[in-house]
DNA sequence: CCCGGGTATGAAAACGTTTTCATGATGACA
DNA sequence: TGTCATCATGAAAACGTTTTCATACCCGGG
């Protein structure tokens, strides 16, 4: 039925393993090389790649494990992360747990099954904590979220001293009341709420967040309920910083909705630079992180670490760009 | 090294059969089975899924092949394709092509080394009209693109009807110089072109299209050089159809930057239902794809396909939504 | 008490490769 | 000319499963 090396060899008139040195780059004359390309062609031969993997024992794979594919800022990395892998032969499974731990230790198990050589993988806060416990059998690499005492290799933003920038940013603007939104899935709200809350006591002002689910909608929801239904006028914010693009467009829908103007009523600034930020309104301030260099990165360390499992651990902190636009104005 | 099913079998004191009929709800008796159960907790035991697929011949997985998975229109329809296959207990290969027949065709080909069972694919015009001739070894359902005679199964919008529905939008609003911006690359540009001409010419307008290729910065090109290089305002268009969502989103950033005001200078409306198309200025009018749907259906049918290989094609036919927004607002 | 027919289990073959090992040919060198 | 590497090739084992086939067992009916 379907045609294997053994057909191959046959019409090739040589033995199979020959044909699995020819595909292989083994060394073979150059007569039969020739005879077996010419068998392959004319076979329409093609590999079976479960069993190349399974007897060779390399899967030539890796995994890939995001919260969520539709967050931009996740499809920019996954781009970077299988462009870098196609150039190194390796194949990507791409996998979104919905920030859901009982998918990630579902995913998790995948990449045993699979025998991947890798994984790089953005954890929620709970599964970030119990990573060093259990044990897996492929190297890791954690993008975007990790926890100081993290064992594996890491990549990801400097993200105290991007909401500190913003902060300060919005202080020399003129803002003083100036709010936070973050997340409470991610390890990354908790260190974006960390800089905000140093650069608000550096600059001794009074700190005024909270934590939400990373969802449009409870941005949405906390925004009316600080502004709108907060009545007194003294008591809003004059500035709020959101902690990611969901809650970014949260905040910026609410307004709309709301009709508070931007900046006029609420200046605005948050995390990650999606296409909508510079389209709307005055253009929305935003810490653009380096998604490419960010994919990149990790494809190399965990790379590196398949080469030399034993090196020391490696974290790589990446700087964001604070991106000015008109959603901070100078306050009048 | 690492333990298989014959370890496991080892512990539990039972034959190799025995642990994978276990495995693989094969009738076993309820001894053995809880024997089997605990040497597999004990053992720590993963099973190998490209042994699994060798000897089962069958891998469970399908591919997904799109053309950048950084279009919202795509990543929408790859979760819902992912989370159908998901509960279907299929795995996804996900394929990024930039639409590249090159890219396109070693992903075929790497679908047929990876024995898929079925593939799901959404083609540029070069690739469509080819695979009449070549044959796969995996049936294949076509999403968003294909062509009159495609002997695929396929889900696609209504792009005519679309077309024509925000055409007449406009014509109802008071706009008359109607221009047109289409996507070169696939076949919904061209069939959202026909759209528009039909309707132009039913409602006595001359048409002024041009075909571009699919990305924002050709979009921005085009309207500079046809409103503010064309200089004489008699000829600029009063409106302006983006055939996609990166198109559209050129429109409106160079709207932004030469100071055309929407819908005061130029109206605008397009296709795609980006989240941003509903914050930037007064609302961008689009026609809403039903993604989640194109991706269920797609899934669908792939699977009715694997289970009846015989069965007539099909070819479903969706319709999109007109979301009126302040872009199109009734003409001064 | 014997026979037929289901049923649970194990032994062994098979899936399509890569890899190891043996072998025969070739050539260099003494 | 004989010996010893070196080399290209083939035979066969191995990868970790599932599946087929045979077998031993149990039970009911004659």
């Amino acid at each position: 039925m379907t045609v294997g090396i053994k057909d191959v060899a046959r019409v090739a008139g040589v033995s199979p393993a020959t044909v699995s040195r020819v595909l292989g780059n083994g060394v073979v004359s150059d007569t039969l090389r020739a005879q077996v390309e010419a068998a392959v062609r004319e076979t329409g031969y093609r590999p079976n790649l479960s069993a190349r993997r399974l007897r060779s024992r390399h899967s030539q794979t890796i995994g890939l494990i995001v919260a969520d594919i539709r967050n931009p800022f996740f499809t920019a990395v996954s781009r970077a992360v299988e462009d870098a892998a196609y150039r190194a032969g390796l194949r990507v499974i791409l996998c979104n747990t919905d920030e859901n731990p009982e998918k990630e230790a579902m995913y998790l198990r995948l990449m045993e099954e699979e025998r991947v050589t890798g994984v790089i993988f953005a954890p929620t806060r709970r599964t970030v904590e119990q990573m060093a416990e259990t044990s897996r059998s492929f190297p890791t690499v954690l993008i975007d979220r990790a926890c100081q005492r993290s064992r594996e290799d890491t990549v990801v933003l400097d993200n105290a001293a991007a909401a500190g920038v913003l902060v300060e940013h919005l202080y020399d603007r003129g803002y003083r009341r100036i709010a936070g939104l973050f997340g409470n899935a991610s390890t990354t709200g908790i260190e974006r709420h960390d800089g905000y809350r140093a650069a608000m006591a550096r600059l001794g002002l009074p700190p005024a967040a909270v934590f939400i689910p990373p969802a449009a909608e409870a941005a949405e929801a906390e925004l009316r309920r600080r502004t709108v239904d907060a009545g007194e006028a003294l008591r809003r914010p004059e500035a709020i910083i959101a902690s990611n693009g969901l809650l970014l467009m949260g905040v910026v829908r609410a307004a709309g909705e709301t009709g508070l103007a931007i900046p006029g009523d609420l200046a605005v600034a948050g995390f990650d630079n999606e296409r909508w930020t510079e389209l709307v309104g005055p253009g929305i301030t935003v810490i653009e992180q380096p998604v490419e260099a960010i994919g990149r990165a990790a494809m190399e360390m965990l790379l590196d670490r398949i080469d030399t499992p034993d090196a020391p651990v490696r974290k790589l902190v990446l700087n964001g760009r604070c991106i000015v636009r008109g959603s901070t104005a100078k306050r009048t």
